[in-house]
DNA sequence: AAAAAAAGTTAGGCATACCTTACTTTCACG
DNA sequence: CGTGAAAGTAAGGTATGCCTAACTTTTTTT
């Protein structure tokens, strides 16, 4: 069991930039950190001295900041809660990237563990249960402009389905 | 545009709890809100004279706690997405209800209009379209078990499916 | 190598949102 | 009707998390 129940939605945010951070340039700055989280190069800080006496991150005053091994897999775990949610809102609910990110941002932090492995379930079921896939998402998109088809489109619809799997 | 976007989750939450509150006995109480909310009497105090300083209750001193019409608003909005929160996470996640309910109540606060339009009209979907439905929510829940069943069973499930929508 | 610019830290402030303890009001019942 | 328990409030404390302004360190530029 990983006790990191404990972290505050801000520090899981920090610990999100700064492997984001990571992978892109190898270390994260302060600078870059207080850009990315939206806040000012003061309270960057006081943050990583947080996350530092916690054992997360490497932390040295005025010097760069990597994550530790514990660090890094809980900023993984935050960065997939992130990723699966994402998809769920753009791929599944067809929302457009840039809010499916947002929400994905502000949602990631409430789920648990099992919530989050239903969420993924329902996500790789959607792409591969046969009476789901793209074209049914695409059918959503319709439905949330017009409602539901013509009984004749649906019978149409699923006749099609029916056929794709009997190849 | 009802600017209340400006209440942090925790006075949303109280607004959630006096609107519950108040439909079961009409008005709501100091000591109920706090049992409810699980914090102590004496953090109730300054919530309510926020909310009151806010036009969302209306409050005196030592009386009882009614929601204003704007009170009664976001109340009812905060309700609502919890409302269908819930019924994702436990009809179509097919989460136990306690879990669901937890969840929906970490969530809730970070969906804005937008998604929560798509995913109400994503949960109607799947009630509404012949390709979906209850019957291919337990399908769901067994491919978490599982996985995806061998072809001949996709094959009959989709065949019952096409078999019933054209009734 | 010195000065200027950039990056980082510190200190002090503010708001939220809890807590606890002590005090006040209300209400019910004897 | 008056008193004690329950309900409510007030005051003061803690922690988080942000801000600004002033200061220090580092880096860049000339």
């Amino acid at each position: 069991m990983t006790e990191y129940s404990a972290l505050s939605e801000s520090l899981e945010d920090y610990l999100e930039v700064i492997l984001s951070l990571e992978k892109a340039s190898r270390v994260a700055r302060a600078k870059d950190i207080a850009e990315k989280m939206g806040v000012k190069r003061g309270s960057v800080t006081g943050a990583l001295q947080n996350l530092a006496q916690k054992g997360l991150i490497h932390y040295e005053p005025y010097s760069f900041i990597t994550l530790t091994e514990a660090g890094k897999k809980i900023a993984h775990e935050i960065t997939r809660r992130h990723g699966i949610l994402l998809e769920f809102f753009a791929d599944i609910l067809r929302l457009d990237l840039k809010r499916a990110d947002s929400v994905a941002c502000r949602l990631e932090h409430g789920m648990d563990r099992e919530s989050m492995d239903r969420l993924i379930g329902f996500v790789q079921f959607v792409n591969q249960c046969p009476r789901a896939g793209k074209d049914w998402s695409t059918r959503f998109q319709e439905f949330c402009g017009k409602g539901l088809p013509e009984k004749e489109v649906c019978q149409d619809c699923l006749a099609q389905c029916h056929a794709r799997v009997q190849e």
